[in-house]
DNA sequence: TAAAAACTGAAGAAAAACTGAATTAAACTT
DNA sequence: AAGTTTAATTCAGTTTTTCTTCAGTTTTTA
């Protein structure tokens, strides 16, 4: 994992920055505000592990900077006060966890641990739809318990379809996403027509179901009806 | 900390005993596996250091006890150097860590001070994914019990692979994990192939499953499906 | 039933992945 | 510190996989 530790004391930064590393964790720390929104900036981490008492400000505003950038970092707060109020602020500006120094640094892994995991369990990582699973992490498909295995555009066009099923969805539209909108296609559709045949090949393989339909003069549409 | 010395020579085992009691440890030891047992079931210890061929069994016989006690001494084989299979052997089954005779007695202080923080962080000190045994303390791979040596990248990728068993690691996200993101590669990969190739030969040299699949335009995925 | 749209299989083009060997860099040795 | 060994990276050529194009066929609808 790729950790972020904001923390103005040398000792225990350097303390947090050599356990966790030992942990094939990817580590970098800085002792600011403005250096950690910098590197942030720079980055898209795992976890950033945040000391509130900064010499520039309060750790909050990176808080707020993550929120507002819709980041999905996840955030324990480290801080020497045990102030209800600083717990409350903090859970509810987005941090995940709250540590209060001094601590030790296994409780801090255990944390960091039970936090990942539950950030892990409570993300989505299935599309189903009837007998089709999508396995987003994986990146397979299973069709009757059958793996089907996709091409990129393929893979592709089958997540656009389920994540938009029963409605109609213009040829135009979809080659929109795949392409994205530097293809010029001039009336040509064929390698749309090419790459709707193979995925239909592979689809009927395992299932009676013809799920994908045309809708002549428009596009396609991915129903079960 | 309380270490139970297993070990019938007598020499190494004196030796062991007054090295690690000048460090405030409390040592205690056997030269059999009755007494060891006797012990053990008489006191809760935190170590064990376990030589595997002992006058009355081996020393397999204590893992499975403890195994079966549900005890958590940590517990570091120590083993004659021919005895390979003893070593991984003894990793499956439960041992944190494994030292070929002849050791300074320096490096099992540092094995164990290892040993012990990464239990301390509540931490297995072993990696098992089928006839796949990382150690994480000696840094060592075994595959149906033969050992491949990796180099630095390749253990690191490998490691990062299982870690992420099945699941699509982009080759984007591993080069960002072997590198840091001061890396920039726009475009070539070559790196990556290259160490893909060499571990992959190597795991291949020992085993017919083959683990390291391509994930064709985006990366690679780590399975034994 | 004629025109437009959609489909198909096959072939060519392009992109991505792989390989062995050469080069460069890093890590040890003495 | 120089030399040796080992590992990391680069390179050029090859293979594999996917994407796109094309020409001919079928389906749809007006």
């Amino acid at each position: 994992m790729k950790i972020l530790i904001v923390e103005d004391e040398q000792g225990l930064r350097e303390n947090m920055l050599t356990y966790l590393s030992e942990d094939n964790n990817i580590c970098e720390s800085c002792a600011d505000l403005a250096t950690a929104i910098t590197k942030l900036a720079g980055y898209q981490y795992d976890f950033v592990l945040l000391d509130i008492g900064l010499p520039d400000g309060e750790g909050f505003e990176i808080l707020h900077y993550l929120k507002k950038e819709m980041r999905n970092e996840a955030v324990i707060i480290i801080s020497a006060r045990n102030s209800l109020d600083d717990r409350i602020k903090g859970l509810n500006i987005g941090a995940d966890d709250y540590l209060v120094k001094p601590f030790h640094l296994a409780e801090l892994k255990a944390r960091i641990v039970a936090v990942f995991r539950r950030k892990a369990a409570n993300s989505n990582n299935n599309l189903v739809f009837n007998e089709i699973v999508i396995n987003l992490i994986g990146r397979t498909v299973f069709i009757n318990d059958v793996e089907i295995l996709l091409t990129r555009k393929e893979y592709d066009m089958l997540l656009y379809f389920i994540a938009n099923k029963g409605k109609v969805i213009a040829k135009t539209a979809l080659a929109e996403h795949l392409w994205g909108d530097e293809m010029d296609m001039h009336d040509n559709f064929d390698f749309i027509y090419s790459h709707i045949k193979n995925l239909r090949k592979k689809i009927l393989d395992v299932t009676t179901n013809d799920y994908l339909k045309s809708v002549y003069g428009i596009g396609y549409k991915f129903t079960d009806k």
